[in-house]
RNA sequence: GGCGGCGUAGCCAAGUGGCCUAAGGCGACGGUUUGCAAAACCGUUAUUCCCCGGUUCGAAUCCGGGCGCCGCCUCCA
């Protein structure tokens, strides 16, 4: 079976062919640059990163553009509201861009952390204001847009698909509109593409409009088709952006070239914590710095970045998902069995000697690969794909100690191609005694634990259980194992 | 008020008409192993999928009603 996604514009899943044979264009709508990347961000590019790699995987070649919102996005509506950069800038007394600046490096270090491929272009809005001129200029030549008093506005009942994303329709948008109505606008509904600026507004551009800045929706049309064409094969994005953001972004672009915008719009689900919606009053709101480093009052310690990409692996990316401590406490439990099966095969990899591969060990690699690829073609199934390289994980456990090299090396491969190319939950390496790479400590244990074999040697058990239990107080755990004692922090 | 989604074991979660007397992870319990542990392995842990009706030879899966939770409709990934 062929990849299937599902397909938010015709609401079912379908199977995916790209535009041209080969290659692959997706666009992700990336962060808006005030303050740091929390969980909701993770599960939206860890979901994202995953088709990435799994497209990568299936060979072809992928052009991902994930945008940088530093200019546009108000924090209200879309005619009232404040620039959200401009308004935290103001708040810390720093420039926008270095505010931008700030955040930005902080997004790209926790999606690294997080093990996400970095976008093959990072666009950022205040670098595309030219092209969004442009795009303004051309909608309102084919009358799609009105300027008033230097804003421009998008004309919404010009463009009859209005509606066709989000399943809305413009009569019921504004019978229900809870907003006031901009006395600029003609229609309730109609959004800002171009917003006049006051003279002490920072981030403002010349235009034929006069001094202003772009609306928001403007930049991922304009930077989506600049790098990916007219029509891009997939567009991905947090569902609570399907309306109104997305919506806009399809009037914009289809208005402006006659031509379909998005083929495949993919929309993942979005997160709470504690059963209820994160957000920065109900004190539930974690970033991702704050997880790692456990300071958080809702988290009992600190969670490694993979350990939050393993919970977010294990349920559906069209799924709401629920952070709390516990499920944290579980998906870490679950990633560290992995990571330590997979040093365990690799320790055995390095001592084992030469001879052919296993068949029926082949043959059951060859059935759980099968398995994994029907998974991720159902509509990447990852939490059927995470429990393939469990079954992975025992397979490897039970391998009997006179595996040969050849045959534990097909397991570490597999490993390394499912669970680290498309996963990206397997480390290519993991650091010698998990944690542990502080040589000083390294070798002080090691003192330590020659000492506490020799009592053992000696059947002097309670001082060995001694040395044991001292060392288990100063977080290091030792395991007695057939290739000798190993150690690890707690 | 309008639109949409969800409700599966102690917890997280896949499955959406027969392969389900329901994956996987965490936890718990029993066993093997170990000087004892840890880790690992083996086994047990939902005859049942929120409730009530209906359709069907057959439903966790479809339909109707109810209850509960969540999201969008204003910025949010």
């Amino acid at each position: 079976m062929a990849l299937q996604l599902y397909n938010s514009l015709t609401r079912r899943k379908e199977e995916f062919r790209p535009l041209e044979e080969g290659r692959v264009g997706i666009y992700v709508c990336g962060p808006t640059v005030y303050g740091h990347a929390h969980l909701g961000h993770a599960k939206s590019y860890v979901s994202f990163d995953v088709l990435v790699r799994y497209l990568r995987y299936l060979g072809y070649r992928v052009t991902y553009v994930q945008n940088i919102t530093d200019v546009g996005h108000l924090t209200d509506d879309a005619d009232e509201g404040e620039d959200k950069i401009a308004k935290a800038a103001a708040k810390e007394r720093v420039h926008p861009m270095a505010l931008a600046e700030l955040y930005t490096r902080s997004f790209f270090e926790d999606m690294d952390r997080l093990c996400c491929v970095r976008p093959d272009i990072s666009p950022r809005a205040s670098g595309h204001v030219i092209e969004q001129i442009e795009l303004v200029r051309t909608l309102v030549e084919k009358g799609y847009a009105y300027e008033v008093n230097g804003s421009v506005y998008f004309d919404v009942a010009r463009f009859k698909a209005y509606g066709k994303l989000s399943g809305r329709n413009i009569e019921e948008m504004v019978a229900g509109a809870r907003i006031e109505p901009s006395p600029e606008k003609r229609n309730p509904v109609d959004f800002a593409l171009w917003k006049r600026a006051e003279p002490n507004h920072i981030m403002q551009w010349p235009s034929p409009w006069g001094m202003g800045y772009p609306g928001w929706h403007l930049e991922c049309s304009v930077m989506a088709m600049k790098y990916l064409g007219r029509t891009i094969d997939i567009h991905g994005g947090g569902l609570e952006n399907q309306f109104p953001h997305h919506e806009c972004e399809i009037a914009q672009s289809e208005a402006a070239n006659d031509a379909p915008f998005v083929r495949f719009w993919l929309h993942n689900n979005m997160v709470t914590v504690d059963g209820q919606k994160m957000g920065k009053s109900l004190n539930n709101f974690i970033t991702l710095k704050q997880a790692s480093a456990g300071k958080h009052e809702r988290l009992t310690k600190a969670y490694e970045p993979l350990a939050i990409r393993q919970l977010i692996l294990q349920s559906h990316y069209r799924s709401p998902l629920d952070f709390s401590d516990a499920a944290l406490h579980a998906a870490d439990s679950g990633y560290q069995r992995i990571a330590e099966a997979v040093t365990g095969l690799r320790r055995q990899l390095k001592v084992a000697s030469e001879g052919p591969t296993d068949q029926d060990v082949a043959g059951q690699l060859d059935a759980l690969k099968a398995k994994f690829e029907e998974a991720m073609n159902d509509d990447l199934n990852t939490s059927v794909a995470l429990s393939v390289l469990f079954d992975l994980v025992r397979l490897t456990n039970t391998l009997a100690g006179s595996a040969t090299r050849e045959t534990l090396g097909a397991v570490d491969d597999l490993f390394t191609r499912l669970g680290g190319d498309v996963l990206g939950i397997v480390k290519s390496e993991y650091a010698e005694a998990a944690g542990g790479n502080d040589e000083a400590v390294g070798k002080l244990v090691g003192i330590l634990i020659e000492q506490r074999a020799a009592a053992r040697k000696n059947k002097d058990f309670a001082a060995a259980d001694a040395a044991r239990k001292r060392l288990d107080e100063a977080g290091i755990v030792l395991e007695d194992t057939p290739q000798g004692t190993q150690w690890r922090w707690k």
